[in-house]
DNA sequence: CTTTACCCACTTTTT
DNA sequence: GTGGGTAAAG
């Protein structure tokens, strides 16, 4: 074991015995950083640094679990799992979740994911009576976000002249006020959100010079990875904690800056040494990763970028294939295309699915690449996306268990306070609100005395039982684990059996999400302590902080599953494959629409067709489609002004045509393949378009007309002496007279004592209606 | 109060 | 094409 040193180049050795003292990797693609790391950490310990003082910090779940791994691995015992290894935002979470109550949350705070802080900020919005148009709540929440990991609070924001002028001139001048009542929002609530992780961590560590020391003593050395994706937030904490030790080493490479939509500042990279005087700086050149060719490729395309650490990045692999640019009519094309040369590839090559990534800019392209995946039968897993955890279900779910834990929480509340429905409506809810706002009370609070906001009747009793089944949930979560208290949760809301009820494919998957989820609390609840001496918190509100902070990539880590992998260009940061398609190189696409019009923007595009360049170890395709669907409708984009940069001596250009078609053989060694349309099939199929859609309109017209009388209830008018009936009376075999749909006979009575439902058969033309004898007028007629 | 039927905005990227 | 939000009917 204690030859791991052997298994490092010069440089990498240099910076792994490095103990005392600031360091700084610059580590190129695929140059054995996170060996570096691993290495490091394990080194450290093997000359005497104690696990419980070390902290590393990441920014995925996955890639702190595999450095665990790794160091495991390498030191043989399980001395690693008394490291502090962990994403900023989870072990910023860990830290607070001791020390919350000094800034006045409770421990059992909230973090609230994206969708919480919009569902808020959407909230606040509407109670100042702004227009929701102007302040859309993803725009407002945005300039918070970016507040917030410039550690600016709502005070400073609103005193900021160049951040006013901005706001004013955006029409949006409010924003300040709206951040304001937002941060107050959370801090009644108990909550914190992703960026309060951060944000609050900075302001304890300032505010609380004991908490400040201890941490400092507690965390001897620190180590940063893609130390160029911090923010300023992420910047001055890592500042504060390593400043007694000074023993920081972060590991970073400009070229893939990618994050700076989330605040990310290059700069932090770029000023280390500035920052720690007589900084040990190592650079790491050597490429293990991909062929000769595909590395000329990114050296040449990060090239054109103007800012960046001057970085010369080789290898001694093979000179490999030749990139190949392929081009495909539609987008769904562009899928049949992927699935096909997966298939061949295969075969010929004798590759598992597990080698392939099919890389592409936004989420919403994965698409057309499942369907033909899965019309190959291909297996495949798409990473990202919408998690687990942010499936509907599974929000009420665990917005039930949230309220258990922290009862301040009032966007739990809101968001089950009448699911399953139990009578508490809109209006009542909106009395609470503006009873809890009046008040200072929170949410909760008013729901224990229901009359304080002038509820009365049917409608509080049926927020009396609820406070009354929630109370009683949380009695049980001082005896009972996570998992008693969600069992309890599922069966007497109802909501396990309301699912199951469902019989829908969409109800099934429903049922199938929410049994997972009880099977993951269970699974949580039961696994014993590991035997070293880190007693981890089993508690339900333990549990909840750490949910919230995991991604679809980190649920399940079952690496070794054989499916060809599908995420974006971001999401496969620090992965490497085999072979790696990198789809939609298209102009809106990728650039982006959003970057199209200024330098840095377009710069960190470059960085990103960089980096998924640089996934490859084999082979590399490069596809783009004429024409593709979006918002549900086609459009064409210009091939991705990326391709030109791709040196032309590297890249082989090739035509998928439409599935056995001919002609794709012809086309591809046509000269200017790329930039060739592909006409002759077009002739025949625009006649019978414009055919269809003249006809189209017109049919459509018809159409249209015969729905809207269809729709347009057969005009009755009611008789002159109509009066409602009172529906206690009413009774099958009655007839009766509708205000609209006219005379009929009620053949059916159902519904509960209270909510009786008649069907009533109106004759030709209206047909059998289900009434709700409540609400609807009718007159007995006999 | 609840359900349904339209209408619209949505697409960068993530903890 | 989708999912969420709103208006109108039940």
């Amino acid at each position: 074991m204690s030859d791991y040193l052997k298994e490092l180049n010069e440089r990498q050795r240099e910076a792994v015995t490095h103990i005392d003292g600031p360091l700084m990797i610059v580590a190129g693609a695929g140059s054995g950083k996170t060996k570096v790391l691993t290495t490091r950490i394990a080194h450290l310990m093997r000359n005497g640094v104690d696990a419980f003082n070390i902290l590393a910090l990441t920014f995925t779940n996955k890639a702190a679990a595999e450095m665990k791994e790794r160091i495991e691995k390498i030191l043989g015992n399980n001395e690693a799992r008394n490291l502090y290894i962990g994403t900023f935002h989870s072990v910023f979470a860990r830290i607070m979740r001791a020390e919350a109550t000094k800034m006045g949350y409770p421990s059992n705070f909230t973090i609230y994911d994206s969708d919480d802080a919009k569902s808020l900020l959407k909230g606040i919005i509407n109670e100042n009576n702004l227009d929701d148009k102007m302040y859309k709540p993803q725009y407002v929440a945005g300039r918070i976000s970016a507040a917030k990991n410039n550690l600016m609070t709502p005070a400073q924001y609103q005193q900021d002249h160049f951040i006013q002028q901005e706001d004013a001139r955006s029409g949006r001048p409010l924003i300040g006020q709206l951040y304001a009542q937002y941060a107050a929002r959370c801090f009644k609530n108990g909550a914190m959100d992703f960026d309060d992780l951060l944000f609050k961590m900075y302001q304890l560590l300032v505010n609380f010079p004991d908490v400040l020391a201890k941490y400092q003593h507690k965390f001897k050395y620190v180590l940063i990875d893609e130390y160029q994706d911090t923010n300023i937030a992420q910047y001055q904490i890592v500042k504060l904690l390593a400043a007694v030790h000074e023993n920081i080493c972060v590991v970073g490479d400009d070229a893939q800056s990618i994050y700076s939509f989330r605040g990310a500042t290059i700069e932090n990279i770029l000023k280390f040494q500035k920052d720690y005087e007589g900084a040990k700086v190592v650079k790491l050149e050597q490429n293990y990763r991909s062929s000769q060719n595909i590395l000329n490729v990114a050296n040449r395309v990060i090239g054109l970028n103007k800012n960046q650490i001057p970085k010369n990045l080789w290898t001694d692999k093979p000179e490999g294939e030749k990139l190949k640019l392929v081009r495909t009519l539609t987008d769904n094309d562009e899928g049949k295309f992927v699935a096909d040369a997966i298939a061949e590839q295969k075969l010929r090559n004798h590759y598992n699915n597990r080698d392939f990534a099919i890389l592409y800019r936004t989420n919403a392209q994965s698409r057309a690449f499942e369907e033909s995946l899965r019309r190959m039968n291909i297996a495949y897993r798409i990473f990202g996306g919408l998690s687990f955890y942010q499936r509907k279900e599974i929000k009420d779910f665990i917005a039930y268990l949230r309220i258990v834990a922290n009862p301040q929480d009032e966007e739990a509340l809101k968001r089950i306070i009448n699911y399953p429905v139990r009578g508490i409506g809109k209006t009542s809810v909106e009395r609470i609100i503006i009873a809890a706002n009046e008040s200072g009370k929170t949410f909760w609070e008013v729901l224990q005395e229901p009359q304080l906001a002038g509820m009365k009747g049917a409608a509080a009793a049926a927020i009396e039982a609820f406070v009354v089944m929630m109370r009683s949930f949380q009695a049980m979560q001082q005896k009972n684990n996570a998992y008693d208290v969600a069992f309890a949760v599922g069966k007497h809301t109802n909501m396990v059996k309301e699912l199951y009820n469902d019989k829908t494919v969409e109800g099934l998957a429903r049922y199938e999400n929410v049994q997972e989820l009880l099977n993951s609390i269970k699974e949580y609840t039961e696994t014993p302590n590991e035997d070293g001496e880190v007693v981890e918190d089993k508690s339900l509100g333990a549990y909840l902080q750490q949910i919230t902070l995991l991604t679809d990539a980190d649920k399940n880590n079952e690496e070794d599953q054989d499916v060809v992998k599908l995420m974006t260009i971001h999401a496969a940061k620090g992965l490497e494959f085999d072979c790696v398609f990198a789809v939609g190189l298209e102009e809106n696409i990728f650039p982006s629409a959003m970057s199209l019009y200024d330098r840095e923007d377009l710069e960190e595009e470059r960085r990103l067709f960089y980096v998924v360049i640089t996934r490859a170890r084999d082979r590399l395709w490069i596809s783009y489609a004429n024409s593709r669907y979006r918002f549900g409708s086609l459009v064409q984009n210009d091939p991705s002004r990326f391709i030109d940069e791709v040196p032309p001596e590297y890249m082989d250009r090739s035509f998928a045509g439409i599935a056995g078609a001919k002609g794709s053989g012809s086309a591809a060694s046509s000269p200017g393949g790329a930039a060739r349309s592909y006409a002759p099939k077009q002739q025949p199929a625009k006649n019978t378009t414009t055919v269809a859609a003249s006809g189209n309109t017109d049919l459509s017209r018809i159409a249209a007309l015969n729905k809207a009388k269809a729709a347009q209830p057969v005009a009755h008018v009611p008789s002159a002496n109509f009066v409602a009936s009172d529906p206690e009376q009413m009774e099958q075999g009655m007839r009766v007279e509708h205000m609209k749909f006219g005379v009929g006979t009620i053949i059916k009575m159902d519904g509960g004592a209270h909510n009786r439902i008649a069907t009533i058969d109106f004759g030709a033309g209206v047909g059998e209606k289900k009434i709700m004898l409540n609400y609807a007028k009718l007159m007995i007629l006999n």
